[in-house]
DNA sequence: TTGCTCCTCACGTCACGTGAGGTGGC
DNA sequence: TTGCTCCTCACGTCACGTGAGGTGGC
């Protein structure tokens, strides 16, 4: 349970995922804000982020029963949503907010290097995939539409 | 319910997705397969199989319970894989399959030009999403791990 | 009889969507 | 009192995964 490290360096095989200011996302400097409020700041449904605390990615405020976001709960939102679009799943991404909780800069999600170096390779097999389904409804679209019209005479 | 049309050029807004060759995925040209073998053939699971045929996409031959899937059967099971390559639902992929019964030339999924469109331009905008998800990855992973380190001498 | 594949329920998973029914403050 | 937002169940959805329990042919 204990992470013995050197004082001065940190653990080189980590990478703290980060948002580039803690709200990148909106000027919206506001002390606190309703799930709507903060759902629609980020784009989501309340829904997904009561879900996201049910889970334990989220810990925000209560007022008489009433969620309220302080800003570092949005930063905490802005993090989950950077990991999802990495492709990781919520558990995962659970794990990557516990893991938070020593580093003394606060906002910021742990991640090994090998976890990064499997996942860019993941995505990188998405992306073909897309690219190459893309590259075949084009050429569909462009094609004629029937299969018996004669194909010949277009280049694909 | 009836579809008038001219009937030497066919619907113009309609695409017909097929596979190039009938089974061009494998050199296995047996006549019957079970569903381990099958799915083993196109990289799925029995299971997979299975599913697809209780939404109603597939309907592969019985002897005594036990399914046998024809060729057209797996030419089928190619045009469903491609389908979900590119982004539709199985629900989608369903009334693809229920609308090329009409079609002479048997093996080919009904697409309107339209809904090609819409679909190239999902892909389109998922492909950006990952193309920026494997960026930020790669920069993050090219630099130093820790925030406090001085990241201003290290290009992106 | 053992081993293998096949089958049909049927519940589990993941990331939410979608009402249902109820509370609180202007 | 009406209207708005908030809340907590709790079931639905999508595309399967995963046993559970049973059958059939070599």
């Amino acid at each position: 349970m204990q992470s013995e490290q050197s004082s001065f360096f940190p653990d080189t095989d980590i990478i703290w995922v980060t948002t580039d200011s803690p709200l990148e996302t909106s000027s919206n400097d506001r002390e606190l804000m309703t799930v709507s409020e903060a759902a629609e700041e980020f784009g989501v449904t309340p829904r997904a982020l009561r879900f996201y605390e049910s889970k334990g990615l989220l810990t925000p405020m209560r007022e008489g029963g009433a969620r309220l976001y302080r800003r570092r709960d949005r930063a905490q939102i802005a993090l989950i949503l950077k990991a999802k679009k990495f492709g990781f799943s919520l558990l995962e991404i659970r794990d990557m907010v516990k893991a938070q909780d020593g580093y003394p800069a606060g906002q910021s999600l742990r991640l090994s290097r090998e976890k990064c170096r499997a996942q860019i390779k993941l995505l990188e097999r998405q992306l073909e995939e897309v690219q190459e389904a893309i590259a075949e409804l084009r050429r569909m679209h462009t094609m004629l539409s029937a299969p018996f019209a004669d194909r010949s005479s277009l280049q694909g």
